[in-house]
DNA sequence: CGTTTTTGACCCGCGC
DNA sequence: GCGCGGGTCAAAAACG
C-alpha cells in the first residue's frame, strides 16, 4: 500500500461525465423527499472547475486530503443553500474547494436504527441527527465513553442491553471513489475490526474503526458490487480529536474539534493532511483532464436535507430512482467515471 | 515486542 | 420464534 492508493473522486455533472453519489443511509426515504436542488448541482461543480483551473486551495497547501475534500463536501451540505442561492460565484474566487464531491457520497445517519418513517424521516432523522449532533460536539467525549461503556457492557455481560434502548449510532455519511485500493487515505489511523461478506456482493466489507483513544469514529469500506473499482466507504461517527497526521485546517472550513460533525455547519471532517497530498493527486488528475467530481453532501450531521437533496439531485441524474440509490448504489456506480487512480500508502 | 490484520463466533435488529 | 444479514469481539497470526 504504501505509496499508492489510487483513488479518484468522481464526480458527476451534467456538463461532464461525471457522477458522483451521495449516499445516505440515514434517511433511506428522505432522499425521495427533499427538494431539489439543481442548481446546486452546477454550482459545486463550478467551484470544482474553479479549484481546479486556479489550482486553488488545493494547491496551495499542496495537500489536500480526501478528508479535506469531503470537508467540502460537508461544506456543501450547510451550504448547500448557499450555493443554490448564488450558484455562481466566480469560482476563482471560492477558496473553498469542491471537494469530495467529488467522489460521491452517500450519506446516512441512522436508518439502520432509526427506521424513520417515510414522511418524517427526513425531517424527524434530521431534527435527530442535529439534536445529536448538536449534543455531539458536546458529548463527544461522554458520549463516546458511554458507547464504549455501552458496547463492552454489550459485549461483556451480553445482556444487559435493553431493549428500548436501541444504541444510537452516529451519524454517517458515505461516498464512492474510484480506487484499488479500498482504503482511503484520511488522515487519520484506522485500525480494521471486522470484515464481512455483503449479501449480494462479491466484496466484503470492511470494518474500521480509528485508533486514537477515545475516539469512537468508525467507518466501513467496501467495493461496489456493481463496478468494483469503486469503492463505497462510510464514515460513522466524529473525531473527538484533530488529525493525527497533520493537523491543519482544511481549506477553508475548519472542523471543529470534534471532526466532522459539526453540526451546524458543515459537517467537516478532521482534516487528513498526510494522504491528502496523495489523494490530491488522485483529484486534480481527475480534476483536469476529465473533470471528474461530484460531491455530494450530506450531512446527517446536520441539515441533511438539503444534502440530501442534493445528492438526491445528482443522482437523480444519473439514475431513475435516487431512493435506490441507498439501498442499491448502482445509481451511483454508473455515474462514475474512471480516472486515475492512485495508491496511497496506506494510511494504517 | 507492540501494533495491526485476519477470521470465526457471537450478538442484535428486523422481517417473515 | 426463526432465520437472515449486519456489526462487533477477540484470539491468533502477521507484520514492522
Amino acid at each position: 500500500m504504501a505509496g499508492r492508493d489510487h483513488h479518484q473522486l468522481v464526480a458527476n455533472n451534467e456538463n461532464h461525465m461525471v457522477n458522483s453519489a451521495f449516499i445516505s443511509e440515514e434517511m433511506p426515504s428522505s432522499l425521495a423527499l427533499s427538494s431539489t436542488i439543481t442548481a446546486t448541482a452546477s454550482g459545486i461543480f463550478d467551484m470544482i472547475s474553479c479549484d481546479q483551473s486556479s489550482g486553488g486551495g488545493y494547491d496551495q497547501k499542496g495537500s489536500l486530503g480526501f478528508m479535506d475534500l469531503l470537508d467540502i463536501h460537508s461544506d456543501f451540505g450547510s451550504s448547500l443553500f448557499e450555493w443554490h442561492q448564488n450558484p455562481i460565484v466566480p469560482q476563482h474566487q471560492r477558496p473553498v474547494l469542491p471537494s469530495p464531491s467529488s467522489s460521491n457520497v452517500l450519506e446516512s445517519s441512522e436508518v439502520l436504527n432509526n427506521p424513520a418513517t417515510p414522511n418524517s424521516s427526513s425531517i424527524s432523522s434530521s431534527s435527530n441527527e442535529a439534536e445529536n449532533s448538536a449534543q455531539g460536539n458536546k458529548l463527544d467525549g461522554d458520549r463516546e465513553e458511554e458507547e464504549k461503556n455501552q458496547d463492552k457492557t454489550k459485549k461483556q455481560s451480553l445482556k444487559p442491553k435493553k431493549k428500548n434502548q436501541k444504541k444510537q449510532r452516529e451519524p454517517r455519511f458515505a461516498f464512492m471513489t474510484k480506487s484499488e485500493v479500498d482504503q482511503l487515505d484520511d488522515g487519520y489511523r484506522w485500525r480494521k475490526y471486522g470484515q464481512k461478506a455483503v449479501k449480494n456482493s462479491p466484496y466484503p466489507r470492511s470494518y474500521y474503526r480509528c485508533t486514537t483513544a477515545g475516539c469512537g469514529v468508525k467507518k466501513t469500506v467496501e467495493r461496489s458490487r456493481d463496478d468494483p473499482s469503486v469503492v463505497v466507504t462510510t464514515y460513522e461517527g466524529q473525531h473527538t480529536h484533530s488529525c493525527p497526521i497533520t493537523p491543519r485546517g482544511s481549506i477553508g472550513i475548519l472542523s471543529n474539534p470534534s471532526g466532522f460533525g459539526a453540526a451546524t455547519s458543515s459537517f467537516v471532517v478532521p482534516q487528513p493532511h498526510h494522504q491528502c497530498q496523495q489523494h490530491q493527486h488522485a483529484f486534480m488528475y481527475s480534476l483536469s483532464p476529465s473533470l471528474n467530481i461530484s460531491t455530494s453532501a450530506g450531512s446527517n450531521f446536520n441539515p441533511a436535507p438539503l444534502s440530501s437533496s442534493f445528492l438526491q439531485e445528482r443522482v437523480s441524474t444519473s439514475s431513475p430512482s435516487s431512493a435506490s440509490l441507498l439501498s442499491d448504489d448502482q445509481g451511483l456506480l454508473q455515474d462514475i467515471v474512471p480516472s486515475q487512480m492512485r495508491k496511497e500508502p496506506k494510511q494504517e
